[in-house]
DNA sequence: GGCAAACGTGCAATAACATGCAGGCCCCTG
DNA sequence: CAGGGGCCTGCATGTTATTGCACGTTTGCC
């Protein structure tokens, strides 16, 4: 077995599976270790790959953050414009506090009139330069992990008023369990706004659905709405479709 | 399992729901809670997320707005300082909205307890990395200049409440108009606030010491404690001091 | 104020590591 | 063809990294 033999063989591996193990190649090449590791050695220092405690990663694989981000955040974008639609002029909306809320208020045009109540002040801050929407914040407990008003004195306001539409960020959503959250604050108010509006818009990047968190906020069927960035006939929606969500 | 792999996996994790819990990794991720403690503390020094006490949060979500920080003069900053100072543990505070509120509760010290009510989401916000401090959001109509919340929602609220002390920004401050403003809501809120308040401490940078607006939110011997950026023994602060005004 | 969960630390076992050395292979030269 | 040098490889050595467990302490919640 000749040296660049390995070397095509490791970056063939590691192109299919982003990582390699020091002793996988050596049993499958048949080597010792010690010859993997120089191997690796070398393509690490050529730049080839990323030698780490163990095997090697994939260059790209090394530095995955900021494409996964700039990827989401494209995403974020492709939900917030089709959910955007959904308000229309008059309207009473209600939002939480999600990134891909803020994203969508942000996007708002400015001849839009409406009127949004949030509990997120990153919300109600994104909407200072709107011109004609009127925006009330739903003040609180202020929750730190998540950057919105939660509480008794939330849930109490929620009870007295009726909004048109309400708009929620994901945490984790499947078939089974529902929507579902992991802060239990969170979940109150999210029930207390949901029972207090006539419609649920719920927003989530693809790769949340099918997940589940420890606690549950409403069950499927309670949702009017689902936005994705996927398109909306997309297979991997079906199961949601039979719920009789309305899916974009 | 590598180091690096886990990492990727933490961060694609945080990304997509704000926060882990390090009982949760330990379980997806096959590894003793240890390891897991051990990966957080590492990306948290490194700077990728922030270790909280039971798992971690998103770095991005966390401090999205700290640019804001940047505008605060050495003036504010001294403003600030003192300000801080008048706040003991336990106390229950009111705060307004202004810039050198906003550079105030970003000083205060990490091991003070306190209860801050406040108006303004930015206070909130800056507030949310302080680990004792409780912040009650005070909702209502978002006025889009001042970026508070105003309206007889807030001053209603506002009357069920007794606070230990008030912190206010300044417009105008002058012997002959007390303290002045130039919008009307914003005024209303203030009145309101002052009224609920035990001591109304006003914060103002020396050149708006003697300045006037349209409109009186107080007389000059309402307010408890001035603070400025000068001496407390200033000459320019002597026609204050003559009104029983504490100076600092 | 009490309790359970989360924490940090030290320790030990194991895996992975670097390094030196010896043997084998190839190629070159005499 | 014999010998030698360069390169690669495997093995042995000692070192470092990583991990899980045990312990006592801190933290957050009720």
């Amino acid at each position: 077995m000749l040296k660049k033999e390995r070397h095509a063989l490791i970056i063939k591996e590691i192109n299919l599976h982003n990582k390699v193990l020091s002793s996988d190649l050596a049993l499958q090449l048949n080597v010792s270790e010690d010859t993997i590791r120089r191997d690796l050695n070398e393509m690490d220092e050529a730049g080839t790959i990323v030698k780490v405690h163990g095997g090697a990663l994939s260059r790209s694989y090394h530095y995955p953050f900021q494409q996964n981000d700039i990827y989401a955040g494209e995403a974020k974008k492709e939900i917030a414009k089709k959910g955007m639609d959904l308000i229309k002029d008059g309207m009473v909306v209600l939002t939480g506090g999600g990134t891909t809320v803020l994203q969508m208020v942000g996007m708002l045009p400015p001849t839009r009139t409406a009127t949004i109540f949030t509990i997120s002040p990153l919300v109600a801050l994104q909407l200072a330069d709107h011109p004609l929407i009127t925006v009330i914040l739903i003040g609180g407990q202020f929750s730190k992990n998540s950057q919105v008003c939660v509480g008794t004195q939330v849930v109490s306001y929620l009870s007295e008023i009726r909004f048109d539409i309400c708009f929620l960020g994901t945490n984790g959503i499947s078939i089974g369990d529902g929507l579902t959250d992991s802060d239990l604050d969170i979940v109150q108010v999210k029930k207390a706004m949901i029972k207090a509006s006539n419609k649920l818009a719920i927003m989530c990047v693809a790769e949340k659905l099918n997940t589940v968190q420890r606690m549950r906020v409403c069950e499927l069927h309670q949702i009017d709405c689902l936005i994705t960035d996927l398109e909306p006939d997309d297979s991997a929606l079906n199961a949601y479709r039979r719920e009789n969500i309305q899916l974009y």
